[in-house]
DNA sequence: TTGAAAGCGCTAACAC
DNA sequence: GTGTTAGCGCTTTCAA
């Protein structure tokens, strides 16, 4: 291991001046030093211990973004905008997926441990408790949902916007009868897409039964069960919007099974993208949301709070929304449908 | 911030002492001093700095898990894996995206800085360099495929099981005419899963033509190239097998876009499996691979490695291999084929 | 412009 | 069985 001392032995300077040197900021040190030093720790592979720095700075210079699980197809992008705003400010960005059980401990450990300097959250069900125990153990967390008792540390998707535009699209296509498969029904953040939804729909015209609202989950795990309710109903919907790309998908699978061609039977229409949208027969059309850069964000808030220019005002992030069209939605009037519904 | 300091204050011991006993070893220490600094330890809701202690035990206390990428279906169960054994022997396991350039020393620098101990490299794709430039750094360095220039030093599955799995598999159904998908033709790796896939067919009477040979990657971008090479072909295979999930996903939903039914006119067979391949229409049949064994072996290679037990043989793992059926491979007797190949 | 020195929280060798 | 002490590599204040 290369260490400072090494490398003021070899440029003939003091450790402290090297340290200064090394750290590159405008520190009053002559040409001649800055050369030399820079020389000697580039030729010796020099390389800062960052646990002797962290150790007497207290700072880690790391964050951990924290998953519940790998294979939900929003974390991919929310990664990406992540490391970009990392990278940008000189952090170190983990991923790091917490066990379902003991979430909370093991993540705020790397923290009061020292591991890291703060937490970004990107759990998709509310977990309160974990913002609560943060806050206990002032530990900095950033929620990617609005968890928070503090909306300032937060950065949340402009999800009312999202469903707008979802129940806009399918109003635009000729749609009547719609249902709407959401997500967590408990909790008040999925309450409020729902009637983000709703609302949209109202103003065009299109009023929403209350029998045609599903609750379901990010997972689509009982897109089964849905799917069997959808096709008991009296009046079969001729969309079915969801709340989750996985859920659209396993949808569409479910409707195939069963005989139900989509799009010409009946639309289905996810939110989130993913490459994966793509490799589907039909293909998932579905409402892209801007994770990349609320990943990015996330990141540029956290370290904000971490230098403490708490000045940041709470941020939705609201651009760019749009869907992607694919093969699961289609006009309504090219559906083919065995006979219109009667109004 | 509570330090063992303060522990030692509220319970009458030395600093020193208490280091012991929090240690959790056998040290020589009365029971009554064990348990009031226990007791102690957790009223002050003490948490060691681990970066005070890793400057002086020159270990970090974590590994971690590179990966070019997070949407590989192959990734998530791998990190299970390993997540299992980074528990059970008290490592911090760190997911690391790793940007495509300077891979190799946003990587190594990890270990470089002191911020872990040891690195398992999931990449697909073959990476010398990486090994040679940790080999220089002396950074430990574990991969999931067989790269390094020491057998020890790698997990691999057993891909030459696996592909002759998937023979088997399609011959068992009647093939005779298969058409091989591979991925990454220039490695070594790929030319050997090649040459058991084709070794496997050749036992059971079934010989492959190199027309019937195609390259690809484990994305599967080149699904759509592949698809019109295959059905240009003057006979037709009446089964696809190929390389990685992905492509196989893809494969099938090109083989739709042009008309072509799955399982009825062709089979498609994947390698690797996810949960994704239930959601798609037909569901794709595929080889399940061991993953999570494989991120759990290596996290405990590692593990052993960094405690210079290196008396651990060269390991591949290969069990549980198994064929899981979905509706993308049938029967050859049971397609609806134009007209039986003619031999 | 440069150097001396203290100390971040912890471990471990050693003395008592 | 318990305490003393040196020092891991670094930053930073202060003095020269």
């Amino acid at each position: 291991m290369v260490r400072l001392k090494d490398v003021a032995y070899q440029a003939g300077y003091d450790i402290s001046t090297v340290s200064k040197v090394l750290q590159g900021g405008n520190i009053h040190v002559s040409a001649e030093a800055r050369e030399r030093i820079t020389k000697a720790a580039a030729e010796l592979g020099y390389r800062p211990n960052l646990m002797a720095r962290g150790l007497r700075t207290r700072k880690a210079g790391a964050v951990v973004l924290g998953f519940p699980c790998l294979d939900h197809p929003m974390y991919p992008a929310i990664t990406e905008g992540a490391e970009q705003a990392a990278t940008e400010l000189g952090l170190a960005l983990f991923a790091y997926k917490f066990p379902p059980e003991g979430a909370a401990n093991a993540l705020l450990d790397l923290v009061r441990q020292g591991r890291a300097d703060g937490i970004i959250l990107a759990s998709e069900v509310p977990d309160c408790d974990f913002v609560k125990l943060a806050t206990e153990s002032r530990v900095p967390v950033i929620t990617l949902n609005e968890y928070s008792t503090d909306p300032t540390l937060s950065v949340v998707l402009d999800d009312a916007a999202g469903f707008a535009l979802q129940a806009t699209y399918l109003a635009g296509l000729g749609h009547t009868r719609i249902a709407y498969v959401g997500v967590h029904p408990e909790s008040t953040g999925s309450r409020s897409c729902e009637e983000s939804f709703k609302e949209s729909l109202r103003k065009q015209g299109v009023l929403i039964d209350p029998s045609y609202i599903f609750g379901g989950s990010f997972g689509g795990d009982n897109a089964s069960e849905v799917v069997d309710q959808i096709l008991k109903l009296e009046q079969r919907p001729t969309a079915i919007a969801t709340a989750s790309l996985t859920m659209g998908t396993r949808i569409i699978r479910e409707l195939s099974t069963r005989g139900v061609d989509v799009p010409n039977q009946i639309n289905v229409i996810g939110y989130h993208d993913s490459k994966q949208a793509e490799w589907t027969t039909p293909s998932v059309t579905t409402v892209r949301m801007p994770s990349v850069v609320q990943g990015r964000c996330a990141v540029e808030r956290l370290f904000a709070v971490l230098n403490s220019q708490k000045s940041l005002a709470a941020e939705v992030i609201s651009e760019p929304i749009e869907v992607i069209e694919r093969e699961s939605c289609c006009l309504l009037s090219e559906m083919n449908l065995p006979h219109l519904p009667n109004d």
